[in-house]
RNA sequence: GGGCCCGUAGCUCAGCCUGGUAGAGCGGCGGGCUUUUAACCCGUAGGUCCCGGGUUCGAAUCCCGGCGGGCCCGCCA
């Protein structure tokens, strides 16, 4: 379809009563791509019912052989063909110029019989054709879609529509949300909904983006993270609660962080950080059997593929014992200025000055990148987890865990600090690192709301939080978190329409 | 914040190093074809070489600046 040809076509289906944006306000749909190749797998070749079913979709393919025509339809469960045959459709007036002015692109509605065509083909032998929309654009219906990434980000609808990977992780991600509910649910969870505008914010280490509520004439800024108000809700008696979680963090842009994006975070009274970790377990493995059908899941990453294997328990190493192995030396007990210069030794510059982020930074380093099946990571450093509770042997360390699979960290989990005394020196010490380091280094602000939920008791609590966007490009094989998410930013350019040279045409459609 | 790379037809790209009439495939358009699968066959049109400036007899090509985009490093999940 070229662009200076769309007036003209509208303007002949206009002469048939057949321009759809004047006669086509709904078509009745009967039947799924999918669901009739699978009702109808039976079919022999050359075979033809009389069950008629009607289809609607987008053309993406027109094979026209004279006497007859197959089109390739895509509705949103993905191709069926339809066959228009001369002999079949010649009673119907409209066909024969129907079959002239449509193109790919356009999106039809085709009433017919299920047949298999003689090379085998699941098809839809029509009788009648509804032009429902054009396209007005020209679309790039081929192997590759969309391969520009300025056009790919810029028309994500494009992408969406022509990049099966694509479309099948924003579905897939739909689907595991769905299951992970379902658990939850059953279990006793309830799902709730906290403040994105925030007066403090917490719950992590990022910068906040900063807004204004012209209301009240306040800053507020936009969630980091749910995870204070969940808590404060624990306090509140709300003993099992989760929130799949919009977050934003006004950090850089990478291929595996963006500006905003989705956690499911889950809080339950009475529990540790051990039936944390046993919960995602049965959230994530579960849910990927219900969505991929097994607990190992083939992963096409560009080109090869690769096999993650959810079945549980999952692998279990605590942080310095990892990197231990890999260094093949001592880390357990030394000194800040020790660590440092190993760190240094590899090419490792750590400008935060607790100690705990060295070793989180020579664990990201050296272990994090061969980690391929679901593996948590226990035993944080204590001066790195500021609203963990130590470890009951060791108040060195957090019971604190992270989840790795193929090489992204997944999910985020501990015991909950729920002692307010320790909250508040932690809080405190927080400020100090923050006054020492300077704006370079993000520290957990003071927040004394949260300090005063606690002091009217908190139960031990254990909580965790799942990247879902993550999660799904891990299991997509996609290499860039933007890839996952529907719509991300892109910088404003102009805007070439097609339908600026068409205004004449507007008193078609409104009369006058 | 630092570094590297890309921008040529609707799409995917070649041409650039070494300056000399703008190229291919696919798609589009016209024609043919009653069992195709990115159909096939014949014919045909299509370009502000991202924008601006400079060097040159001459710039898609060399130089400078800008715009848009991607990747890597640092920081955040």
């Amino acid at each position: 379809m070229s662009e200076s040809s769309v007036f003209e076509k509208l303007r002949v289906l206009a002469e048939r009563g057949l321009d759809p944006y004047v006669s086509a306000y709904r078509f009745e749909v009967t039947a799924r791509a999918e669901d009739i190749k699978v009702k109808y797998s039976s079919l022999a070749p050359g075979d033809e019912t009389n069950d008629v079913v009607s289809v609607a979709g987008r053309i993406w393919h027109v094979r026209s052989h004279g006497g007859i025509t197959f089109i390739d339809l895509y509705d949103e469960t993905g191709r069926i063909q339809v066959v228009v045959r001369r002999d079949v459709v010649e009673g119907n007036p409209k066909m024969g110029f129907l079959m002239e002015v449509i193109d790919k692109g356009d999106i039809i509605g085709v009433r017919g019989r299920v047949i298999r065509t003689r090379r085998g083909e699941i098809s839809v032998l029509a009788e009648d054709v509804e032009l429902l929309a054009i396209t007005w654009r020209p679309i790039p219906f081929h192997e590759f879609g969309v391969r520009d990434p300025e056009q790919r980000y810029r028309e994500r609808y494009l992408d969406i529509m022509l990049n099966s990977k694509v479309r099948k992780a924003i579905v897939n991600l739909y689907r595991l949300e769905m299951e992970m509910r379902r658990i939850l649910d059953s279990k006793g969870f309830i799902e709730v909904h906290t403040p994105k505008l925030q007066p403090i914010y917490g719950g992590a280490l990022a910068k906040p983006f900063v807004t204004k509520v012209n209301a009240l004439d306040r800053v507020v800024y936009l969630s980091i993270a749910p995870e204070t108000y969940l808590k404060r809700l624990i306090v509140a008696g709300l003993y099992k609660v989760y929130e799949i979680a919009v977050c934003f963090r006004n950090e850089d842009i990478d291929a595996t962080h963006y500006p905003e994006f989705v956690q499911l975070e889950a809080y339950q009274a009475f529990a540790d950080w051990n039936d944390m970790m046993a919960l995602t377990e049965e959230l994530i493995a579960e849910s990927v059997k219900s969505v991929y059908g097994d607990y190992e899941v083939e992963v096409d990453v560009e080109g090869s593929t690769k096999v993650l294997d959810f079945t549980r328990p999952w692998r279990r190493i605590n942080l310095e014992d990892a990197i231990e192995d890999v260094l093949k030396t001592r880390v357990k007990g030394r000194s800040k200025e020790e660590l440092l210069e190993i760190a240094r030794s590899l090419g490792v510059e750590v400008r935060d000055p607790r100690r705990g982020k060295i070793l989180e930074k020579l664990f990201e380093k050296l272990v994090v990148p061969s980690i391929v099946n679901p593996t948590f990571v226990t035993l944080f450093p204590r001066d790195i987890s500021p609203l963990a509770r130590p470890y009951r042997h060791d108040p060195g360390y957090a019971e604190r865990f992270e989840l790795y699979i193929a090489g992204l960290e997944i999910a985020n989990g501990y015991s909950e600090l729920n002692n307010p005394l320790l909250q508040y020196h932690f809080f405190k010490e927080e400020e100090e690192l923050r006054r020492m380091a300077g704006l370079d280094v993000e520290a957990h602000p003071m927040d004394r709301d949260y300090v005063r939920a606690l002091e009217y008791g908190m139960p031990p609590t254990g909580g965790v939080g799942i990247g879902l966007y993550r999660l799904i490009m891990v299991l997509s094989g996609l290499p860039s978190i933007k890839d996952v998410i529907p719509f991300t930013i892109t910088t404003p350019e102009h805007v070439e329409l097609v339908v600026e040279n068409g205004y004449e045409m507007v008193r078609r459609y409104l009369g006058g």
